[in-house]
DNA sequence: AAAAAAC
């Protein structure tokens, strides 16, 4: 069996390897790392998942200890689509690295300058970027990159899908055509093709199969959901609270602003809960993130910013609050659970008007997807005066009250609930006021980027207990930081209360 | 019916 030692890899990187905890390398990098080592340039078909970073990490640091670096020019150069991703890569280099003394700087998106151009000034050897703040830097005259011996071109189908086509060919100008070219997609479409014909000199090519796709490890259900928000949010709390082995969840809805109301609405209910999306402000992103991956928060809702990509070990479980649009959305969405063939389960709230793109995902992952309570048929039909008077079926509701009573799930844990009607009036109340308070719903995120994590104001909570008078915050004048567990960084707080 | 990314 192929071990890392047999890959061609120095001491410096096999002994961090090794510190690590890894020994056999998956497919890509068995494949990827030989050829990248003797200069080959590379084509790489892989989904995340696949280990495919530490296969351009490993043999990048390998290349770099060769040659040795001109003052202050950057040798390498990662491109990354979304800023969560570059800095995913950032903390490989960081761990794997260890034994070099590289400089590596991140290059991403809505932080500041400063740093960035601190650490160009020291001279960095490696660059993680996002497109459009590298060309920001370039432009700006602070970096040079005639030095460049390696480029990565990472997710170059999502790069596509996300226009930022046109940015890598500038970035490609302004780097010596005699460079190193890695390039990676999870898909090869013909526009991908042609751009790897483009990009690429006769390059080995390395496909893997996608780590089985819909992996037969992940219990997949649809669940029938009347389509008014409310009531998909009560399908939705019932669903989770339902759920005895849920470790953690990733909760996607298709739209920045119903991340943002559904955080709150989750919040409100008690649950630990955090939210992830593009118009959010930076450091948000960054510590949602962080305390999602180390259980300090029970669960993420998240916009498809959150979908590909993004390495969060073992999460259990899998919501879709809405049916992605494109069906190959949710393949990428449903593959943050059941990795490294652990178990895992996806559940997809449906509504009458999401049958095309029901059946267009079941055509794409080739198989019936189950429904957890009866299909839509079986829906009990609702007068639209009805519908707004009880938001939910009340007998249902009584039967799985009780259950709820008892205590389940970690979320559960978290706080007391106050009796279920209290909870159906307030959730009314919360869409209502949600509506009326426009300020409080990216509307216009580009103005008012916070907004998206901003909670509205809640009623007053007398129950100290009530682990929710934690994330309480005053009213608009100022965020409090939300999601933070009990660690809410000094800084943010003496900012919340400014 | 969306999201993502520079200021």
């Amino acid at each position: 069996m192929t071990t890392f030692a047999d890959l061609g890899l120095s001491q410096k990187v096999l002994s961090a390897v090794t510190d690590s905890g890894y020994t056999t390398p998956t497919p890509i990098q068995a494949g990827a790392i030989p050829p990248a080592l003797a200069r080959r340039d590379i084509l790489g078909i892989a989904q995340t998942g696949t280990g495919k970073t530490a296969s351009f990490v490993l043999p990048m640091l390998t290349l770099l200890e060769k040659g040795r670096a001109r003052a202050r020019m950057p040798r390498t150069l990662i491109l990354e689509p979304t800023r969560e991703l570059a800095a995913q890569v950032a903390e490989n280099f960081e761990k794997y690295g260890k034994n070099h003394k590289l400089n590596v700087a991140l290059l991403i998106g809505g932080v500041s300058f400063d740093e960035q151009d601190r650490k160009l000034e020291r001279g960095a050897d490696v660059l993680i970027c996002t497109p459009g703040r590298l060309l920001d830097h370039c432009e700006r005259g602070k970096l040079l990159m005639t030095g460049v011996e390696i480029l990565v071109i990472d997710e170059a189908d999502r790069m596509l899908d996300m226009g930022f086509i046109p940015d890598i060919e500038r970035i490609a100008k302004l780097i010596p055509f005699t460079r190193q070219t890695l390039f990676f997609s999870a898909t090869m479409p013909p526009e991908i093709q042609k751009l790897a014909d483009r990009f690429l000199q006769n390059p080995e090519r390395i496909e893997v199969a996608p780590p089985s796709s819909t992996a037969k490890t992940v219990t997949q259900r649809f669940v029938a959901t009347h389509s008014k928000d409310y009531e998909k949010r009560a399908v939705l709390r019932d669903l989770i609270r339902a759920q005895d082995d849920l470790k953690n969840a990733i909760i996607f809805c298709n739209r920045k602003v119903d991340v943002a109301d559904l955080f709150r609405s989750l919040d409100r209910h008690g649950f630990s809960v955090g939210a992830l999306h593009g118009d959010m402000d930076q450091r948000s992103r960054t510590t949602m993130l962080a305390n999602f991956k180390e259980n300090k928060l029970t669960l993420l809702v998240a916009s498809d910013v959150a979908a590909r990509g993004l390495d969060i070990p073992d999460v259990s479980h899998v919501f879709n609050f809405d049916v992605p649009i494109h069906a190959e959305d949710y393949v990428h969405r449903i593959g943050r659970t059941g990795r490294a063939g652990r178990s895992g389960a996806a559940f997809t709230l449906v509504s009458k008007r999401d049958g095309k793109f029901v059946d267009a995902i079941e055509k794409l992952i080739d198989q019936k997807i189950e429904w957890l309570n009866g299909s839509l048929e079986d829906l009990p039909q609702q007068a639209e005066s009805e519908e707004r008077e009880r938001p939910r079926n009340g007998r249902d509701r009584g039967g799985r009250d009780r259950d709820r009573s008892r205590g389940r799930g970690k979320s559960e844990a978290r706080a007391p609930e106050p009796r279920v009607e209290a909870i159906e009036t307030e959730e009314k109340v919360d869409v209502v006021k949600a509506e009326r308070k426009a300020d409080v719903r990216p509307q216009n995120p580009a103005r008012n980027p916070r907004a998206a994590n901003h909670a509205a104001p809640r009623p007053a909570n007398d129950d100290s207990r009530d682990r929710r008078n934690r994330y309480r915050r005053d009213d608009d004048d100022g965020p409090t930081p939300l999601g933070f567990g009990d660690d809410v960084p000094a800084f943010m707080l003496i900012a919340g209360k400014a």
